[in-house]
RNA sequence: GCAGGGUUAGUGAAGCGGUCAAACACGGCAGACUGUAAAUCUGUUGGCUCAGCCUUCGGGGGUUCGAAUCCCUCACCCUGCA
């Protein structure tokens, strides 16, 4: 059964892990390293598909959670998969759904920062939640819908499959995302469960793409997902697992500090093969976290910040980052950034931009 | 002309004798944003030589230990009746 997936590098970086190289998907090449653009909801919020890819975009990244939900996968398949389905017609990505169980769960109503190690993220952390919507066992996740409550159930099966209705060319293993301030035991729990999921992820798989291949369809790949947190033989352990499981790239989760992130990094490359992608799930909030990304092997990326963050006036030039509605920019009737030539650039000025977010205009 | 009602910080609007520099909303000023429960959330918003002090509740004058709150008066705005 040939697989219409592959991976090449075509450059590397003497002194680094870095490289540049070609994802080949049935909808299209990716040039790595890139960033993979947040489409949750089979959508680039705020952008057309013509937009994304005016400036640059290459993929574009849904999620099974939210999809499952709205409009559910079946519609999703019927309308001839997510590409098609939303008007892109390059490579797509799915993130399992194992990532909300981490956000629906431990996560929830506290933001991540509030389960990182930062001051805030402590403060918060002391708030009360006495609801969570995802409970985790050995099989898999309990679910309450965060749209109506409705009771729902996730497996690395059920997971599986939801991703091949949708049919993105690249799928994430379910995973457990443990938050980092969990015991270490609790953590070893939980790269153990994630390890299991991973092989039942790959049988499961298995067995659908051999469905699909039977009756022509293309090959849709599967990517493993190393966790560990910060513990390095955790995470050099997970990376091996993850190697040995003949997966056609890796995801790196984990919610990360900026400052663990080379190290981390390091660990799992150390023990990943070269000749397949890597995939850092949610990157980081700063643009500087992705060059860091690349410096320490990461192909491709993917993270919502940067597009929340536009949503709400922060705006990055090559100069830094600005808030578009601070009053300095009321009458600044200069580009956002003069060195850019994307069409807003070209076309709007500082003083507009700030007036349509002071106004809540959706433009 | 007569009789009622009203005038509170940038705006709207609570307060009706002390705990009022004055609730709340909007507006303003900033901040955050990690595989998106986010076009969301947070802080702050009279002044100052800032754990305290000063000036504010239409203007002026009273009552009281104490007034945004009670009384008198002036101004303006509404609503009825002539």
């Amino acid at each position: 059964m040939s697989k219409d997936f592959s991976f090449e590098i075509t450059h590397k970086l003497e002194g680094t892990h870095a490289r540049a190289g070609v994802i080949h998907t049935p909808h299209g090449d990716i040039q790595t390293p890139v960033f993979i653009v947040g489409g949750t909801k089979a959508t680039v919020k705020a952008l057309t598909v013509e937009q994304v890819k005016s400036i640059g975009g290459q993929a574009v990244l849904a999620n099974t959670y939210h999809l499952m939900l709205r409009p559910g996968a079946d519609i999703v398949e019927q309308a001839g998969g997510l590409g098609k389905f939303m008007n892109w017609d390059g490579p797509t990505f799915t993130d399992s759904g194992g990532f909300q169980v981490f956000s629906l769960g431990v996560a929830y109503k506290k933001g991540i920062d509030a389960v990182t190690n930062s001051e805030r993220g402590q403060k918060e952390n002391a708030k009360s939640s006495n609801t969570q919507l995802a409970k985790v066992d050995e099989e898999g996740v309990t679910f309450r819908s965060h749209i109506d409550g409705t009771k729902m159930r996730m497996t690395p099966e059920s997971s599986m499959q939801l991703q091949w209705q949708i049919g993105a060319d690249v799928h994430m293993a379910f995973d457990e995302c443990a938050s980092p301030l969990a015991n270490e035991g609790y953590i070893r729990a939980s790269v153990a469960r994630t390890h299991a999921w991973a092989i039942r992820c790959k049988q499961e798989h298995e067995k659908i793409w051999a469905e699909h291949h039977a009756k022509g369809k293309p090959y849709q790949s599967l990517w493993g997902v190393v966790q560990g947190a910060r513990i390095e033989d955790l995470r050099r352990e997970s990376a091996r697992f993850m190697a040995s499981q003949d997966f056609d790239g890796f995801g790196i989760g984990g919610i990360f500090e900026p400052a663990e992130i080379p190290e981390t990094l390091r660990w799992v490359v150390e023990e990943l093969p070269e000749d397949k992608p890597r995939h850092l799930l949610g990157m980081g909030s700063q643009v500087e976290d992705l060059f860091l990304g690349v410096e320490y092997g990461m192909d491709t990326f993917d993270c919502i910040a940067f597009t929340r963050q536009a949503r709400n006036g922060g705006l990055y030039t090559a100069d830094g980052r600005l808030n578009i509605r601070n009053a300095i920019f009321k009458r600044d009737f200069g580009p956002i950034d003069s060195n850019c030539d994307c069409y807003t650039c070209q076309n709007y000025t500082r003083a507009y931009i700030n007036h349509l977010f002071r106004s809540d205009e959706m433009l």
